[in-house]
DNA sequence: CAGCGCCCCTGCCCGC
DNA sequence: TGCGGGCAGGGGCGCT
């Protein structure tokens, strides 16, 4: 489900809720997600007063004095904010519940989400220690994505995917930042011109603030932390819209597959 | 190392 | 109406 813009919608729904706030319990129905939620969770958060809510690339942290709360959403993870008294649901795995009637509410159908803790500094954690730049941050540039792609036989598409070279652009941005700079998904990273890189560091950024702009996309169930759905998805030029037409040549959008994702991509456009 | 394919899991939609 | 197959917004991991 949740693309960086998503993850944000979120961390900014939850953050002025919870910062502040006092852990009351910890609450856990369902231990087995991508990795076994940490009994540890429920010695070492009681008591502890979230500081901040804090996102690298697709990752969330509850910042606390004696350790921090990793959270991924995987591809069905929501975070919501309920009251002590919703009954829940057959997803709802993990509570984090606080003083004064707010109780934070992992749901994760598919449990490919994952929720860890760690008493280091989290951008220390193995899982976040080799992670790319932030893609609305400096220090993704066209420079550093030219860098970066030099030598690399590997589509554009998936390059852009890996969380190695720049954090948080999932399957449904990487399609529309592609046709937003008119590059070919299927083209090799290493074949991009130092323009064209400027192009797509450009794309990948507009296309990621509106859609934070706009609380994200939904397209099947998507809400924020505080329930509302996102409307980017009405902006999406070709995710999602195979063989309907370009919106800017009327030319059939095509939908391939690369590495197991759906690509979708305009053959005029994009070159 | 780069690059690929495989999974983890449930829900939903489509075609027969 | 029931059922099997394929696909879904992620990404770590193991193999070549």
């Amino acid at each position: 489900m949740p693309e960086l813009p998503e993850v944000e919608t979120t961390r900014r729904g939850i953050a002025p809720y919870i910062e502040g706030k006092t852990v009351q319990d910890v609450v856990l129905r369902q231990r087995r997600l991508r990795w076994p939620v940490p009994a540890r969770l429920q010695s070492a958060l009681p008591g502890q007063v979230v500081i901040s809510v804090g996102r690298r690339g697709k990752y969330l942290f509850l910042c606390t004095a004696v350790g921090t709360v990793v959270i991924h959403l995987g591809m069905s993870g929501s975070l919501r904010l309920v009251g002590h008294d919703e009954p829940a649901g057959k997803h709802d795995h993990v509570d984090i519940v606080f003083a004064g009637d707010i109780v934070l509410r992992l749901r994760d159908p598919r449990r490919f989400g994952a929720v860890l803790w760690t008493s280091r500094p989290p951008l220390q954690h193995k899982l976040l220690a080799a992670l790319g730049p932030e893609p609305l941050g400096e220090a993704f540039d066209a420079e550093y994505l030219y860098r970066r792609s030099r030598g690399r036989r590997l589509a554009i598409k998936p390059f852009i995917m890996d969380s190695k070279i720049v954090v948080g652009v999932g399957n449904i941005y990487a399609s529309e930042a592609l046709f937003r700079a008119g590059i070919r998904p299927g083209m090799a990273a290493g074949r991009l011109s130092r323009p064209r890189c400027a192009c797509l560091v450009s794309a990948i950024r507009e296309v990621l603030a509106e859609a934070i702009e706009a609380g994200g996309t939904t397209l099947r169930d998507f809400v924020s932390g505080e329930g509302r759905p996102g409307y980017f998805q009405q902006a999406l030029q070709v995710y999602g819209r195979g063989g309907e037409p370009c919106e800017v040549c009327a030319t059939a959008i095509r939908q391939v597959m690369q590495g197991q994702r759906a690509t979708y991509y305009c053959p005029q456009c994009q070159r």
